[in-house]
DNA sequence: CTAATTTATATCGTTCACGATGCAAAAGTA
DNA sequence: TACTTTTGCATCGTGAACGATATAAATTAG
């Protein structure tokens, strides 16, 4: 069959596609309580880790472009999550940092990964079999980070 | 550590969001010149392998809503690449099938797939390794859309 | 020290993705 | 047959994601 690799069966992209919607999907009924969505979840994570970094780390972390990051930040400082103010040596930048009800949330998102994870036991595959995928994703994550700047 | 499990580091859904951004962006140098987005290239394979689907179809077989593929469809009716027409059976049914465009550019993305492995090779990676997660994205996918059902 | 360039962020336009809602056709029920 | 429910698709609003472009501050070059 001239076009066999063309078939939506052959690949593996569109499984990657697949499975990162609807992963983001399960964190819904963690996240709607919290008036969270997924990327704002993920930017929560990067400033529990450390709190008062400018736009730009926080992208490059999460691997998104700042006009990305922006409209997101803005979205949470409107939220009262975090806020975000001038840097003193460098006016260019916007520091990011937690309000106390973004700090106050880690407390109460500290058992969203726990809950997926049993989400995910429950409708077959294991955890640890996922989580054998772990290398194979960074490997190629690192690989279209490369590609990104080599034209 | 207490928070230990909120680390980005420690997290597969991030990956799987990441690598799934970055897998779509890969594709970006060979469906710009075709003026395809990565969705539209996929409603495209589900076509090439049957035309003339009410939209339905064409959404259950991406896991997607129909109210993602509907405007999607209409996006590519104004390219010229599909029509749509009222069902004659059922008359809330919109078929949806090929322009000749639409065939065509079958031929012109005959290669997509395999210029695709090539750039993950070329970057650290083998397809091998990458084409071992197909189980497990699998199993991932089935189990995470029965999550979908029961609430 | 002025001019050109780079950097950090923001804005705009387009395309997904999806929950909520609407509507008309079909199917099921009394 | 009339009525209710379901189904198939569309519309609307919101939030990403990102290319292109803009703007101001910092850096570098001359």
């Amino acid at each position: 069959m001239e076009y066999e690799q063309l078939k939506l069966e052959n690949q593996v992209c569109f499984r990657l596609y697949t499975a990162a919607r609807l992963t983001m999907g399960a964190y819904h009924p963690y996240l709607d309580p919290l008036g969270l969505t997924y990327p704002q979840y993920l930017v929560l994570l990067v400033l529990w880790e450390q709190d008062k970094q400018p736009v730009n780390d926080i992208a490059h972390k999460l691997l998104l472009e700042t006009n990305t990051v922006t409209p997101l930040l803005q979205r949470m400082e409107k939220a009262g999550l975090v806020k975000r103010t001038k840097g003193k040596e460098d006016s260019r930048q916007r520091i990011v940092s937690l309000t106390k009800k973004g700090i106050e949330m880690r407390e109460q998102a500290k058992h969203i990964p726990e809950c997926l994870s049993a989400d995910i036991i429950k409708n077959e595959g294991s955890v640890e079999e996922i989580s054998q995928m772990i290398p194979t994703l960074d490997k190629l994550i690192e690989g279209l980070k490369q590609t990104e700047k080599n034209p």
